[in-house]
DNA sequence: AACTATTGGTTGTAAATGTAACTAACAAGC
DNA sequence: GCTTGTTAGTTACATTTACAACCAATAGTT
């Protein structure tokens, strides 16, 4: 069978979005997995309740676009790692709020720290341009534009 | 504890990139997954197998960036599919050459038209210069601008 | 109050993935 | 020829994820 020259796997959006997310991700990973064995979600959970505050799982899962049983265990995981606490309500048991503690947030500021230092520097390969509408395509295509 | 809102997990990259990744990955996949029960691995290789030509495993994994296990995995798939074959060199009897059935050959006829067109659906949110700021951008931070 | 529906969250199980160990074929040095 | 090394690919097993079923608490209806 022969080569289909007119199409090129990299011109693919999917594919290359797929691509450039995992660069990145399988880079960013040694900071919450090699210093404190965390998962992707854990990280990510933590990374919400650091940016907005104190939250009940559902809130995570609605922002951060995660399964509610992958937010469950990831919770578990912090909660076994002295991250984060979890408050009952009184007006509604179902609930509970999650609250990061001294120590998650200490973890927090550090990782988030990590975080920023490592955007800055994939950024310094672009110009502020590039940048700028780089973030405005991929929010559209995210669908953010308009929860945010 | 409080809100930390000097930064915003849409503003990481890594994060922002994964969520724009995954929303076009979700959305594409009912046509390989729902049409021909594929898993996305499995579409990858059909993907470079149709756009690239016949070649080996070996070359599947490197072009691809896909975990030699994974291509295995997918390749017995695909074969039991009858979507592709595999033959053996006869001067090196380690190396299968894989090739696209007729069948194959169909199936990746309709599923690149599919990919062209979801690809110029997506596109045609944007500006012509956006797309190729976008397309630049993710060249560069997938790492692929050596490799092609 | 009793009956159903909905919501927040957990648990069980199958599917998929990652990692390491393994096999088979070839290559190189002796 | 025999050992050692390398390469292509598979298999086995542990970890992670997805999906469905489940449970407990609340809300809504009669």
């Amino acid at each position: 069978m022969r080569r289909n020259s007119e199409f090129n796997p990299q011109d693919f959006l999917p594919y290359l979005l797929y691509q450039a997310a995992e660069a990145l991700s399988l880079e960013f990973q040694r900071h919450y997995r090699g210093q404190y064995g965390m998962l992707r979600t854990e990280w990510r959970v933590l990374f919400h309740l650091g940016c907005y505050g104190d939250m009940t799982a559902k809130e995570i899962c609605d922002r951060a676009r995660l399964h509610k049983t992958k937010v469950s265990r990831a919770v578990a995981a912090l909660q076994t790692k002295r991250i984060l606490t979890r408050r009952e309500l009184e007006r509604d048991r179902r609930h509970a709020i999650l609250q990061l503690t001294a120590k998650g947030q200490r973890v927090f500021a550090e990782l988030s720290g990590a975080a920023h230092a490592f955007d800055s520097e994939v950024r310094a390969s672009m110009t502020p341009e590039e940048a700028k509408i780089l973030h405005r395509c991929l929010i559209r295509i995210a669908g953010f534009e308009i929860a945010k």
